[in-house]
DNA sequence: AATGATACTGAGCAAGCACTCATCGAAATG
DNA sequence: CATTTCGATGAGTGCTTGCTCAGTATCATT
C-alpha cells in the first residue's frame, strides 16, 4: 500500500479535483457546457479521461462542483459587515466594489455555469436560493431598517432590491458580451454607480445629506 | 402543378416558418439549445423532422431564425420617440415601460436565445451589436444632450448608460431564475425604477425640479 | 525483490441525435 | 381519369461523445 496518512491523502484529492475544475470552468467558459467535451477538459486538466470519472459522478456533476466551489467565493464577508455601519452612501460604494470584485475573480465560473443554470430547472432553482435570494434578503433588511431611520426614504423595498440586483446580474452579462467601456472602465463602477443611484440623475448635485 | 400565385405561396411558406419557430422558441427555452431535439421541435410544432429542413439549413438557423425575429420587435418606436422631448423623468418612465414591455413579450425567445448566446462568439458579437451596442448609443446621445442643457447632472455617461442597460437585462435574467415578487410587481417597474435613478435613495423627497 | 494497494490510462462501447432521401399524398391541370 | 408537381414524411444512417473497465505504472512496505 502507498498509502498515504489520512491528511495528506485529503490534500491530494483536493488538488486534484481543482486541477480538473479548473479545467472544466475554462473549457466550459469557452464553449459552453455541452459543447465541451470530456475529453477536452481531460486534455486541459493535463489527465486522461477516466481519471476525471475517480473525482466526479459524471459531466454534470463537474457543473455542481463549480457552482460549490463560487459559493465558497461567496462568503458575505468582513469588509462589508463593517460598512454597514457608516453612512449609506458609503455602504454603497463599499458593497458595489465588493461585487466588481467578486464577478471579476468569478467570471470564468460564472459564464461557465450561468448559461446552463439558466436552462435547467434543478440548477435554476438552486442557483437562485444559493446566490439571488440571499443577498437579496439582505439588502432588503438593510434598505427596511434605514428607512426607519429615515436616511432613506420609503420605496418599494422588494422592488428595489430586485432593480440593485439586475445592475450587478446585468453588469456580468455585459462584461460577458464583451462590452469595451465595462472592461476599461470596470474600476469606476461602483463610484458611478452609486453617484446614480444614490444621488440620482438630478439637474443640480446638491450637497447630500447626512 | 398545385403552384399557388406567388404572393400567396410567400405567405404560407412564412406561416410555415414561423410555426416551427414558435415551437423552437418553446422547447429551446424549456431545454436548451442542445438538449432540445428536431424532433420534438418537430412534434411541438405538430409536421415532421424532414419538415424542418424545408424551411430552415440546420438546428443552428432556427436560433438565428429566432433572433432576426426578436430583432424585428425592437423597433426603437413612436410612443418612445415622443418622450424623447419631454422632461427627464417621464422620459425614462416611459423607456421603463417600454422596455418591460418587450421583455414580457420576448421573454421565450430571449430565454431560448440568450443562453446560447453566451457562450458562442459568434452569436455574442451579433447579438451584442445588435441589441445592446444599438440602445447605448441612443441612451448615450440622450444623456449628452441634456447634461449639456444642465437637465442632468454631469455624468460618465457610457458607464452610466451600462448601468441601466444592465437592469434591463439583469431583470430579465431574474425573471427568468423565477424570481416571485419580479414576476408579480412587473408592472410596478417602471416606477419604482424611475424614482431610483431620478430621485436616488436619499433621506428626503424634496420636489423636483424642471 | 516481491507484494499489494492505489491511482491513472485510453481504447472501445452504446446511446443519442442531427440530418438525408426514397416514398407518399394532395391538389392543380389537361 | 391520368399526369405532373411539390411539399410532407419518418425510418434509417453515420457521427459524436459520455462513460466504462481491463490493463499499467507507481511506490510504500516487508
Amino acid at each position: 500500500m502507498p498509502t498515504f496518512p489520512d491528511s495528506i491523502r485529503k490534500q491530494l484529492v483536493e488538488a486534484r479535483r481543482n486541477q480538473i475544475l479548473d479545467a472544466a470552468a475554462a473549457v466550459f467558459a469557452e464553449k459552453g457546457f455541452h459543447r465541451a467535451t470530456t475529453k477536452e477538459i481531460a486534455q486541459t486538466a493535463g489527465v486522461s479521461e477516466g481519471t476525471i470519472y475517480n473525482y466526479f459522478d459524471n459531466k454534470a456533476d463537474l457543473l455542481i462542483g463549480l457552482m460549490t466551489r463560487l459559493a465558497e467565493l461567496e462568503t458575505l464577508d468582513e469588509e462589508l459587515k463593517e460598512a454597514l455601519q457608516g453612512n449609506v452612501r458609503d455602504f454603497f460604494i463599499a458593497m458595489f466594489h465588493h461585487r466588481m470584485d467578486r464577478f471579476q475573480q468569478g467570471q470564468e465560473m460564472l459564464q461557465a455555469i450561468l448559461p446552463e443554470v439558466l436552462v435547467t430547472l434543478r440548477l435554476r432553482e438552486r442557483f437562485y436560493r444559493q446566490y439571488v435570494l440571499r443577498i437579496a434578503t439582505l439588502l432588503e433588511q438593510y434598505l427596511e431598517a434605514r428607512i426607519k431611520l429615515r436616511h432613506i426614504r420609503p420605496v418599494n423595498v422588494p422592488l428595489t432590491v430586485r432593480a440593485l440586483q439586475s445592475m450587478f446580474v446585468g453588469l456580468l452579462i455585459l462584461r460577458i458580451l464583451g462590452d469595451e467601456p465595462l472592461q476599461s472602465e470596470w474600476d469606476e463602477l461602483p463610484e458611478v454607480m452609486a453617484t446614480l443611484i444614490f444621488d440620482g440623475l438630478r439637474p443640480c448635485p446638491e450637497e447630500v445629506a447626512e
